[in-house]
DNA sequence: CTTGACTATATAGTTACTATATACATTAAA
DNA sequence: TTTAATGTATATAGTAACTATATAGTCAAG
């Protein structure tokens, strides 16, 4: 729309216009993705301003992440025709992108929730509560699996993860049946699980029962976990409580927030019932 | 959450679970950003579960546009506070991308809507039609100027286009006042424009006329725009109209969507008033 | 006991710039 | 009018974050 042909830019002109580096420009022009409309006796480049609308659809293409070689190739067989279904496939992958990104914007929600929350905790606290009904989304049953088969499991649940896009920021934790914690077995997990604080149709979803826990922290090495239990044991006791179906497991600070494994924090938290 | 420390993923296993090629992991390794918890006597890698929920962290960092040194840089002084410094930074980071990319959409919508209505056009046919108020934003008066000056109230246009999201994927078009038409320079322009459809406050927007107006298509090199501006005029005398206050040219079809300038399409819009 | 699938390292290639070195051109100031 | 600053050019090297390839050692199954 500039008609006005006679008023060409300079290389650092133009570069300015499109708050590029002027090197960029030349190394578009190398490979021959966009050339200035002009070369005078000395090799010197002068763009025209209509050039700049080829330059942003350039820039707009990049943004949604297509390859300058992708970008060259559609600039070889322009049409309105072709441009339409490149704008057509172009606006479902950047809506899926933006949609990406908004997950990513609600997964960061919670780890500031969760690393807030976790800020104000006494770790040697042991306290009963009373937890709400909570929707978790579980692995396959990996009770008293072998080596191959948790690996699988632990693949395909995070496989899964990704898919239906399951991952809500909050962690991966691990629940283990009343018989095996009886039998001092912490580590043989029935479940992995993850919470779904807004769980959507069509997955087969697990409902944590809504009642009493007894709920700790383990502040070390996932080998000392027997000693922590046994605390959060004699409480139950004390309390006249009896062990319920499930106990949950998740880590508060691990590998992304605390650098020594001895200073990695498990919250635990044990399903109870009135001992008849 | 995963105290089965005693199993552990191999290198191609844990790719498989990242979602990423093997060589990245060990990349990774070689940079210090994560390594595997342990190796063999083979120099063989074994990653524990616990590592997947630290390298999903560096998936969401490097998914926000952070390099992998400062993922490092973060890593090497992990503390409670300073993960949550580094969330809350992040967090407006992604909502800043996350609006560039609804802006790209709104952008690819108005290019798909524009083709999908150049390719029903007659590029022949001159038309009257009764246009409706537009809302424009305009650059500075370019009416006579200079070389120097033209550059500069460009620059200044197109980096307001950025600054305040006003690129709304409209062309941008040239308006040239009654007087210059008159006298044959149809490439003196006033103003350039674009047009707004959701104008936002606080913007000095021009509202161009709603009335009539001849519309006329040229196809061709800009230096022939003459030829077409004749054929306008002479149906406008022949309907017994006079020129209004201005001519509005855009292009329809340009270097983005065709390869030769001789196929080039400018819409001219010719205000016009009913003779006295 | 060999075959196929895995592991490792080392090195080179890739993309899209970005920086640097050197040389020539233009412009503004002394 | 010369000189200094700023601009242009090319050529080449460096960068980030992989990715591919070549070569060699390891392991488990038939």
């Amino acid at each position: 729309m500039f008609n006005k042909n006679v008023k060409y830019f300079t290389t650092g002109e133009f570069a300015k216009i499109c708050k590029v580096n002027k090197q960029t420009l030349i190394y578009y022009d190398q490979i021959g993705l966009l050339s200035p409309i002009m070369k005078d006796s000395k090799d010197y480049r002068y763009y025209s301003i209509t050039q700049y609308e080829f330059f942003s659809v350039i820039e707009l293409l990049k943004a949604v992440g297509m390859s300058l070689k992708d970008i060259q190739t559609y600039m070889a067989e322009k049409s309105p025709e072709n441009f339409l279904d490149l704008m057509r496939q172009q606006k479902d992958i950047v809506a899926k992108k933006r949609r990406e990104l908004e997950m990513i914007e609600n997964i960061i929600d919670v780890k500031i929730d969760l690393t807030e929350e976790a800020l104000h905790l006494d770790f040697d606290s042991i306290t009963i509560e009373h937890l709400p009904e909570a929707t978790l989304y579980l692995s396959k049953n990996i009770e008293d699996s072998k080596e191959e088969q948790f690996t699988k499991a632990v693949s395909d649940f995070i496989d899964e993860l990704d898919r239906s896009q399951l991952d809500t920021g909050y962690p991966i934790g691990g629940m283990t049946r009343r018989e095996q914690v009886l039998a001092g077995n912490y580590d043989n997990y029935s479940y992995l699980y993850i919470e779904q604080p807004q769980p959507r149709e069509g997955h087969p979803y697990f409902k944590a029962i809504e009642g009493d826990f007894i709920v700790g922290y383990h502040v070390g090495l996932a080998t000392t976990l027997g000693e922590t239990y046994e605390r959060l044991f004699k409480v139950m006791r004390e309390k006249g409580y009896e062990l319920g179906q499930y106990v949950y497991e998740e880590y508060i600070y691990d590998a992304v927030i605390k650098n020594r494994e001895e200073e990695y924090v498990t919250k635990i938290m044990v399903e109870i019932k009135k001992g008849c």
